[in-house]
RNA sequence: GGCCCGGUGGUGCAGUCGGUUAGCACGCCAGCCUGUCACGCUGGAGGUCGACGGUUCGAGUCCGUUCCGGGUCGCCA
């Protein structure tokens, strides 16, 4: 059979002068200059190549075609007469002798133009995906996203990780995220899962000898979606190893995502490994968060004790956090702006005080700050032209407030933000419990799976004492980018007793680890070796190596935020039949 | 579910204090142009301003309700 083509439309050069080609593609564009003569600009994967259509033969064959048109061209290379420097293929030309259509496309006027439609509206984006991703703006955050998981599953290997797939039709995991249930045909009233995690089954794979395991795994949470969280499905560079320590994982992930950062990454700086380690409770501490965007260089300061007693209700018993800017320029309109804009995102309100040039407190909360004025100063170092926001209220709280002050500050103010970085810290020794919001009581922090720090004897130690409790520290650690949870591990807790202790702390107890990881808690009991793993988010780190502030953009065939399909149009209503054979009826109101 | 922002020809946007024919760019159609490349020039078509209700002599604009989208809080072991 003949070739369909002999070249793509990104190669030809002047080199290729004079050859006989037939190249294929889509009509971008057709530029006619004069009644007989035309530019067409052809292009496919690889790239765009000029048509010049000189005859009145080659103007019928295009006459009508609407743009966007499937079209084989064959021809002649020939050297332009005026060249473009500016195009890898505009040095040549292609001169057809035969032009055929392939596909036509039927309409004149495309939902959005081709090559500007990310800026075209997301809803038409997304129904006409098909349509968006011929945008080679867009095509490329898909073929890097390839060319990423091809590199990690390259460095893997290469570091002696086995890829192993895990079931997709499991069973509901009782703790975490909303799951998405399958029903069982031949088992009425009874559902498979779809996983949130491989989480149990690596961990069983540990347990069954595997050393080193990995997977770029899809992973299912009926969740909200946000900017940077897609709803229902993700995917996770899932890793997990046998006798291994804290240090092995975080290592074995620089030696994996450093190289990526550098390799694929929008930004030249990444940090250098080993990344630092900020605790759990100095993140928070310094940064009002548990992922900090270390690109911005102001950090959050106690003043509780200072402001204790100076009349401002909302410090009465509160933590007070504050963040500092100095020499400060904006105008109380963007003040105000500022603190709404904290308040929507936090639903807190932020408070502020200004120091003008005489030194003095002036604006918002200064009146109420008369007595403690020195002291609080002092405590942050302010001078004229200083600015002060705040947040009050519970410390965790305030904190978070404060937190994101702070980012809003960095970004906002000049000066703050060294953007155009890769800023990577690891967050460690997060708590192993807290205290749950609604329940008041001890819960697990993040998962029951992680080893607190100390093993059974820090349980035994802090039995029955919420605030020694609440001490005790996890083997868990975040990788965090740019202020993005980037991958989230553990080193695991492989030793069933230990895990029923921890579960009593929580009021719970063996039956209860039982019943809920009955695979895991039996298989523990066989000899389990200590293990440690993580799981780096895919689509978000993706999403940052592309610069892309939507993980949207980084998805083939992303789901809006109510988590519909709106190019496939899931999700859809099933006809009866379907309904009866997995023994479901509807319960929804018309 | 709460809150914030938005919805104006196919696409992106403007629209002042409520005022007369809703404007601009791109795209589309027709014509002109033999070296364009974000081609250019001339002309044209294309809008019940998300929907419904209200205030008013008069509503894209003000008010209420609602729908849709994005962001965010809750949620995300």
């Amino acid at each position: 059979m003949k070739q369909s083509r002999t070249h793509n439309c990104g190669e030809l050069r002047l080199a290729d002068a004079g050859k006989q080609v037939t190249i294929v593609g889509w009509m971008e564009n057709v530029r006619a200059v004069g009644a007989n003569f035309a530019f067409l600009v052809l292009r496919d994967y690889y790239g765009t190549t000029q048509v010049v259509v000189e005859t009145e033969e080659m103007m019928s064959a295009i006459k009508g075609l609407n743009k966007e048109t499937t079209i084989s061209v064959t021809g002649t290379v020939r050297e332009r007469e005026s060249k473009n420097a500016k195009l890898p293929t505009g040095e040549i030309e292609v001169v057809p002798e035969k032009i055929e259509v392939l596909g036509k496309c039927r309409y004149n006027q495309l939902p959005f133009e081709i090559n500007k439609s990310k800026e075209a509206d997301e809803n038409t984006r997304l129904k006409y995906r098909f349509l968006d991703l011929r945008n080679p703006a867009v095509k490329q955050n898909i073929i890097l996203r390839c060319n990423v998981v091809a590199e990690i599953r390259k460095l893997m290997t290469e570091q002696g990780f086995l890829e192993i797939t895990t079931p997709i039709l499991t069973a509901s995991s009782p703790e975490g995220a909303r799951d998405y249930l399958v029903p069982a045909r031949n088992h009425p009233g009874k559902f498979y899962a779809l996983p949130q995690a491989p989480q149990q089954f690596k961990q069983l794979l540990m347990t069954s000898g595997f050393d080193k395991y990995f997977q770029i795994a899809p992973c299912f949470r009926d969740e909200d979606a946000r900017a940077d969280r897609t709803p229902g499905e993700f995917y996770q560079l899932d890793m997990e190893m046998a006798f291994a320590t804290q240090e092995d994982v975080l290592s074995t992930l620089e030696e994996v995502l450093r190289p990526v950062f550098c390799k694929f990454g929008k930004y030249e700086r990444v940090s250098p490994a080993p990344w630092r380690h900020i605790s759990f409770n100095d993140a928070m501490e310094r940064y009002g968060s548990d992922k900090p965007d270390l690109r911005i260089d102001l950090e959050l300061q106690d003043v509780s004790e200072i402001v204790q007693g100076c009349g401002f209700g909302p410090f009465e018993g509160a933590t007070v956090k504050a963040v500092v800017v100095h020499d400060f320029t904006q105008a109380r309109k963007w003040i105000d702006k500022l603190l709404a804009d904290v308040e929507v995102q936090t639903s807190n309100k932020a408070c502020w005080v200004k120091v003008d040039e005489n030194g003095e407190l002036t604006g918002g909360i200064s009146k109420f700050l008369g007595e403690c004025k020195a002291a609080f100063v002092e405590k942050l170092g302010l001078k004229p032209g200083s600015f002060v926001c705040m947040a009050a209220g519970k410390k965790a709280v305030a904190q978070k407030t404060a937190g994101v002050i702070r980012t809003m500050l960095g970004k906002r103010v000049p000066g703050h933000f060294d953007e155009e970085q890769y800023a990577i810290c690891w967050i460690v020794d997060f708590p192993m419990y807290e205290m749950g919001e609604e329940s008041g009581q001890l819960e697990f922090c993040h998962n029951p799976f992680s080893m607190p720090q100390g093993g059974m004897q820090a349980l035994l130690d802090a039995e029955g004492d919420i605030e020694k409790l609440l001490a005790i520290n996890a083997n868990q650690y975040d990788l965090v980018v740019n202020g993005y949870e980037s991958a989230s591990g553990a080193v695991r807790n492989h030793d069933p007793e230990i895990m029923v202790k921890a579960f009593q702390m929580v009021g719970l107890g063996e039956e209860d680890v039982k019943a809920k990881f009955p695979a895991m808690y039996n298989a523990f009991c066989y000899g389990a070796p200590p293990h440690a793993g993580a799981a780096p988010g895919i689509d978000r780190i993706v999403m940052l190596l592309c610069g892309e502030e939507s993980i949207r953009e980084v998805i083939t065939f992303p789901m809006n935020k109510n988590a519909q399909d709106l190019m496939m149009g899931a999700p859809t209503a099933v006809e009866q039949h379907q309904l009866d054979t997995v023994h479901i009826a509807l319960a929804v109101e018309e």
